[in-house]
DNA sequence: GTTGCCATGTAAATGGTTACATGATTGG
DNA sequence: CCAATCATGTAACCATTTACATGGCAAC
């Protein structure tokens, strides 16, 4: 049985464990594919994913093998039997999943009383230009259709939808602010 | 002229410099502000709020006055001339807001190729559930009506949108993932 | 031959949360 | 007088980010 609860699982141990269970086996791959795929709603940073692949090697999660390309160096991570039952419980657990924002547009608007009527209205417009840019990023995303699976693409949809939902409340908010004055 | 330019302004800054602009004045009240009002999308603890409420008077955007209730010390926290300028260089700032969001249910379902069919919706069925609780507990929120300002009701109503739109598209997922066993 | 990518790692700094600790005031 | 709330603070810990450092490989 894994002794490692899903609680005790770091935010970069479960995007790390997951990535290796698709097949994703050496820290550089890992790296690659958390910034293709997850970077959205889920990061981590190179800094944190190879002592983390320790972390889990050593709690017996993970197995290593040198895997060198001539002669550079490379390892390649497996799941161990603790470490996929370790997966299949947190991706099973029943307890709250984590949902957060940080959100300085919606920040700004909430203390938008303290300004000028007109400098209002700039705050939600920058917040409909922000979600724009990302709109069209993620658009481009889904044309390219380089998914690893159905599941992939799924959140990749997901967030283009609440890309959009921001952006046409941002402008709707815009009609509303402006009313305002 | 203020020193301080926005990116300056760590997280705990930004929202503690607001609610002083709005009128709460110790740090108890500015916690409770938080805690009520902007901790869905930007959030604050206790243990950040007092240290960086020296750190503002000593940077000269505050001011502190001694502002005893009978034998029980506190603290009053105004803005200064450069506290308010440096405020109003943080809202009108033109670079682009800050939006990030951390999502474990999204996460779990990028995942969900490694699991049986079976335990797939059940991940999108606990999203659902989630954004589920979400929504009832800002409909409390909105019926109760205790708000400062239009903004922040207009914030609160964003909140509630953006659960709807995300517990919706959770149950066309639920379907989506039937489906596809 | 040199640019860019594959690959791994460390150290320092940053930022934030949690828990603990204390004590006064207010209302029932 | 007791509980809840007002009010302030510190210390330890945790996690993460950034910057730095290194070097091989592949392609042009």
């Amino acid at each position: 049985m894994p002794a490692v609860t899903p609680d005790e699982l770091n935010q970069t141990a479960r995007v790390v464990l997951g990535m290796i269970a698709e097949g994703h086996t050496t820290g550089y791959a890992i790296k690659a594919e958390i910034e293709r795929s997850t970077r959205l709603f889920w990061g981590a940073s190179v800094g944190g994913i190879y002592p983390e692949l320790r972390r889990l090697a050593a709690a017996g999660l993970v197995s290593v093998r040198d895997d060198p390309r001539g002669a550079a160096r490379r390892h390649c991570y497996l799941l161990t039997q603790a470490g996929r039952e370790t997966l299949d419980d947190w991706l099973n657990d029943e307890s709250e999943p984590l949902f957060e924002m940080r959100n300085e547009s919606l920040l700004r608007l909430r203390f938008a009383g303290v300004l000028d009527p007109s400098e209002r209205v700039a705050i939600v417009e920058r917040m409909r230009e922000l979600h724009e840019r990302r709109i069209a990023a993620l658009e481009a995303t889904l044309d390219a259709d380089e998914f690893d699976d159905v599941f992939d693409r799924m959140a990749t949809e997901y967030a283009l939808g609440i890309n959009r939902w921001a952006r046409d409340w941002a402008a709707a908010a815009a009609h509303e602010v402006a009313v305002e004055r």
